[in-house]
DNA sequence: ATGTAC
């Protein structure tokens, strides 16, 4: 390690400046890497298979400036979660392992207007509430129980079939991103087994990372930006983190499948085969793309109907109607998608993208943005940000682990340029599941952070508490700290746990 | 992440 290099077992990265590193282009790598990160962030990503897998990922045809890594990336299936792809959507291609899985994983924040002290001694009455009127866990049971017509019409309409079934209020449209739904979606490209898988999902939490938090708003940092979200020091707000459950997964893995056995061209260029990938304008990307938007939708229902059931609980609980309680949704927004965005892309004198040192002029490129384990972080003025916040910038939630709090930034300046408008998603692992079943007992883990942190944690598996121990994170601070130095995410706000449940 | 394994 020099000052200008960092050298990660057999992977060199060139400083470009500060929180700024490349893998220069070599081999059949398309573009360079990017890895935006401190250098003691950079200590942790070395250790697993993070750069080699953005690496790879160069290699994805129509990849787009660079593949960038975010400061909290870490390994994933084949792209490395907090990993940002534009592939070109006319001669690039769609890859369902660059949006995971678990297609808009994703948070929301709801706002209340109850303060710390409203909530001092009764933790434990809220928790419990919230723990029996909120499904979670692995496998089924949900808020709604429904057929699989049901179900093709939450994929094709998203948050508005919530709105006319009395799960949610005109403005929670207005206050999600793309408003709650993904208008390319078609019902008809996901497969009957994610459809059954996702009938006794409807409104669940899941199992893993996924949890519903209490929290306390514990620092404005943007009294500005925090006056326009309606966050101030003291404040409640609600904290929802989670997916498409089996459904958005059930449909990752046939579209995996597919690709594989229809493109093995494609694939044959790949240096890793979980980085399949259709091409553009084929048959399966767009059944790919159509299918995931109806996953898509499927999340925002899912986080929506949790929020609203929230909202009925502190009815119960404090005795007053969510409306008096202002629980409002601040924001929600994915961090396991693919969009179809225009960018303006530097273009060299053959008319094909180059490297903005290189470019002549820049045009509108459209591209498949792929963000897996990163968020959506538009700046002030984008026309997607929904016109509350325009002034100020897109909310962006930054879930961390359950004995450290979490962030909310707003979408910075400079994230157009470096990121495709997008920031970090949250803490990243430290360790492997199993190796923190080793490391920690989830009695343990809850005793401690009640009696030291006064934070209430109810999980159905005491295994999942033990995989969530706070000590099994990298430290978020650092995260957010590296996102607002380069400008592409702002700290606005801080928050601290109160109630959490989890599967 | 996930009815935690093709």
């Amino acid at each position: 390690m020099t000052d200008t290099t960092f050298d990660a077992d057999g992977i060199t990265l060139e400083k470009v400046r500060e929180y700024v590193w490349e893998v220069p282009q070599e081999g059949d790598m398309r573009t360079p890497a990017r890895v935006l990160a401190s250098e003691a962030l950079l200590e942790e990503i070395k250790e697993d298979k993070t750069l080699e897998q953005i690496k790879n990922t160069t290699h994805l045809p129509g990849i787009t400036n660079h593949a960038i890594c975010m400061p909290d990336g870490h390994q994933g299936y084949g792209f490395p979660v907090g990993g940002v792809g534009a592939l070109d959507a006319e001669n690039g291609c769609i890859s369902p392992g660059a949006v995971g899985y678990d297609i808009n994983c994703g948070v929301r924040m709801m706002r209340t207007n109850l303060t710390y002290d409203d909530l001092q001694g009764r933790e434990e009455e809220l928790v419990d509430s919230l723990f029996a009127n909120v499904p979670s866990g692995l496998g089924g049971g949900g808020i709604v129980k429904a057929g699989v017509d049901t179900v093709e019409e939450i994929l094709e309409r998203g948050v508005d079939w919530a709105l006319e079934n009395g799960h949610a209020v005109e403005e929670d449209l207005l206050h999600c991103e793309d408003e709650g739904v993904r208008t390319e979606a078609d019902a008809s490209k996901i497969s009957q087994k994610a459809k059954d898988r996702g009938k006794n999902q409807i409104g669940s939490l899941g199992s893993g990372n996924h949890f519903l938090e209490v929290q306390r708003v514990t620092d404005v940092f943007d009294d500005a930006v925090g006056d326009a979200y309606g966050l101030e020091e003291d404040q409640i707000v609600v904290l929802i983190h989670c997916g498409s459950r089996g459904l958005g997964h059930q449909t990752c893995n046939d579209y995996l499948r597919k690709i594989e056995q229809q493109h093995q061209g494609l694939l044959n260029q790949l240096p890793d085969k979980e980085l399949a990938a259709a091409p553009a304008g084929s048959q399966l990307a767009e059944d790919y793309y159509k299918a995931m938007n109806a996953a898509i939708n499927f999340a925002w229902v899912n986080r929506q109907l949790i929020m609203h059931r929230t909202r009925q609980v502190f009815e119960r609980v404090f005795d007053r109607s969510w409306e008096e309680m202002d629980m409002h949704l601040l924001y929600d927004v994915a961090h396991n998608i693919a969009k179809k965005e225009t960018h303006a892309v530097g273009v060299g004198p053959e008319g094909r993208p180059v490297r903005d040192g290189d470019a002549v002029e820049h045009e509108e490129r459209e591209l498949y943005v792929h963000r897996k384990g990163a968020t959506r972080a538009f700046p002030a003025g984008h026309p997607e940000v929904p016109k509350a916040y325009r002034d100020v910038g897109q909310p962006v939630i930054i879930p961390g682990s359950m004995g450290a709090g979490s962030y909310v930034l707003r979408g910075g300046e400079n994230s157009m340029d470096l990121t495709f408008g997008s920031t970090a998603h949250g803490a990243g692992r430290l360790m492997s599941r199993t190796q923190a079943k080793n490391e920690y007992w989830g009695g343990d883990v809850q005793d401690e952070l009640e009696q030291q942190e006064q934070i209430y944690v109810k999980a159905q598996s005491g295994a999942t508490v033990a995989e969530e121990a706070p000590g099994v994170y990298k430290d978020v601070d650092e995260v957010v700290r590296v996102s607002d130095a380069l400008g592409i995410g702002d700290k606005v706000a801080r928050t601290f746990p109160v109630c959490n449940i989890k599967g």
